[in-house]
DNA sequence: ATGCTGATTGTTAGG
DNA sequence: CCTAACAATCAGCAT
């Protein structure tokens, strides 16, 4: 492994077009690009005795395994300056007054690189963001890929020292992995914190480097995250949490349909039924027993929290959870929403005998409940937590980086929506198509 | 402490 | 066409 800086040629960097017209953003916003030249070599970042075949069982993109990747070096701005949180100034918009000058990047620095990152996602990636809209966002988009490729080129060369040691001690073996079969309509564990951060940064990652495979973003992302400031870490953390409430209630509410089913489906064998939801219910197990109505229950009508909000705690997108949810609004609220205590498994209640039975204490629970998370939900939003300037773009630029997703009504939470409304969004996803008459996703 | 599981995205092959 | 496997990595949970 030998990556190195390599001596920058001024003359390269037109080879790049999208650089070239970042190091003109450079040059209109005072930072010193002459630190940030490219050159055309390409960098063969790959770890020592890592085998970048190709992905899947036919590794037909591999090309026998021997891909050089190319991370356009960039000589990174030459000194350390953790004020790259001054990066982005949110009243101004986007002028960069306190970045770094002639030094070296320290490549454990970046702290502020996931909200570059995010910028370069959502610029550079969805470049329909950025037509119809002003100069500035293109200037803005421009700086942002340049400034990405900066990082990037730290990371990798971070990434490679990391990974050399470790792999030459001891070569991983690889388990026969086996998935086991899952239940589809059963929730997706609420994703993690660096779950989130890997969706939020390989876009950009891939942005940068269309010839990165999974690894390569991998690594690049992991070290990010092992670079990432705590208080951003922290925010994403939040929104494990907060999404973890929700697979809470998700679960329960599966598993009350589970029990439900069994209650109403006689033919089924019963035995098999019965007995996966009573195992599926260990006493430990917080329940959450939240009543699935229309109009959320708390006084939170679907204008009274953001719906982005709902639709990102909604659990990964792998619709699941919509399916749960869907499948249990076919149920009454009562049975749907609040899973039978394992006592009351048997005998077993008949359905509107154990509503009423379950009732009284739900109300109990659903108030306590509540109070916890709308705190959770509340929370102060990221914007707040050092994410501003991100929620300030978005602002600006239309909020989503789904095409389509236009969202005129949802904005109090756009950097939300922005991050984790990427996928799946469909003309019924963001606020987009959710009409009146679609699904609603019951928060409650 | 350690190990397992599942999550991230994109590609590919097989059913 | 759909699904599973695979890649590197990390978090979370169970043991």
């Amino acid at each position: 492994m030998d990556v190195r800086f390599y001596p920058a040629h001024p003359s390269s960097v037109g080879s790049d077009p999208s650089c070239l017209s970042s190091l003109e953003y450079y040059h209109a916003n005072k930072f010193d690009a002459d630190n940030m030249y490219m050159n055309d070599n390409n960098q063969d970042f790959r770890t020592p005795g890592q085998n970048y075949s190709g992905q899947g069982r036919g590794s037909a993109s591999g090309g026998g395994g021997d891909e050089d990747y190319e991370i356009p070096p960039i000589t990174p701005p030459n000194h350390a300056d953790p004020s790259l949180l001054h990066l982005m100034d949110a009243e101004s918009g986007y002028t960069f007054h306190s970045l770094p000058h002639n030094g070296l990047l320290n490549p454990y620095s970046y702290s502020e690189l996931p909200a570059a990152l995010m910028m370069s996602n959502m610029l550079g990636q969805d470049s329909h963001l950025l037509s119809g809209h002003n100069m500035h966002s293109k200037k803005a988009a421009g700086f942002f890929s340049a400034f990405f490729r900066t990082f990037l080129f730290s990371s990798t060369l971070y990434i490679g020292e990391k990974r050399s040691s470790s792999e030459m001690t001891k070569p991983k073996p690889k388990p026969q992995k086996k998935k086991k079969k899952k239940d589809p309509n059963e929730p997706s564990k609420p994703v993690s914190a660096y779950a989130l951060f890997f969706r939020d940064t390989q876009a950009a990652i891939k942005g940068s480097n269309p010839n990165a495979t999974f690894g390569d973003v991998s690594k690049i992302v992991a070290s990010m995250w092992d670079s990432l400031g705590e208080e951003q870490k922290q925010a994403y953390k939040r929104k494990t949490e907060a999404a973890k409430k929700e697979y809470l209630k998700a679960l329960a509410t599966y598993r009350a349909s589970l029990v439900s089913k069994t209650y109403n489906d006689p033919v089924e064998p019963k035995s098999a039924q019965s007995s996966q939801a009573s195992h599926m219910m260990p006493p430990k197990q917080p329940l959450y027993s939240v009543p699935l109505q229309p109009s959320s229950s708390y006084g939170l009508g679907p204008g009274s929290f953001p719906l982005s909000d709902l639709q990102s705690f909604a659990g990964p997108p792998r619709h699941t959870l919509a399916r749960t949810l869907s499948q249990s609004q076919m149920l009454p609220p009562s049975m749907s929403a609040s899973p039978p205590s394992p006592f009351q498994i048997s005998p077993p209640l008949h359905p509107s005998q154990l509503a009423l039975h379950q009732s009284s204490l739900r109300m109990q629970q659903v108030q306590s409940h509540s109070m916890g998370l709308q705190g959770s939900l509340h929370s102060p939003p990221l914007s707040q937590q050092g994410f501003s300037h991100i929620q300030d773009y978005q602002n600006s630029v239309g909020g989503s980086q789904s095409p389509g997703a236009h969202n005129p009504g949802h904005g109090q939470n756009p950097d939300w929506d922005g991050e984790y409304c990427n996928r799946d969004c469909g003309p019924n996803h963001c606020s987009g198509g959710m009409g009146a008459g679609d699904k609603p996703l019951y928060l409650t």
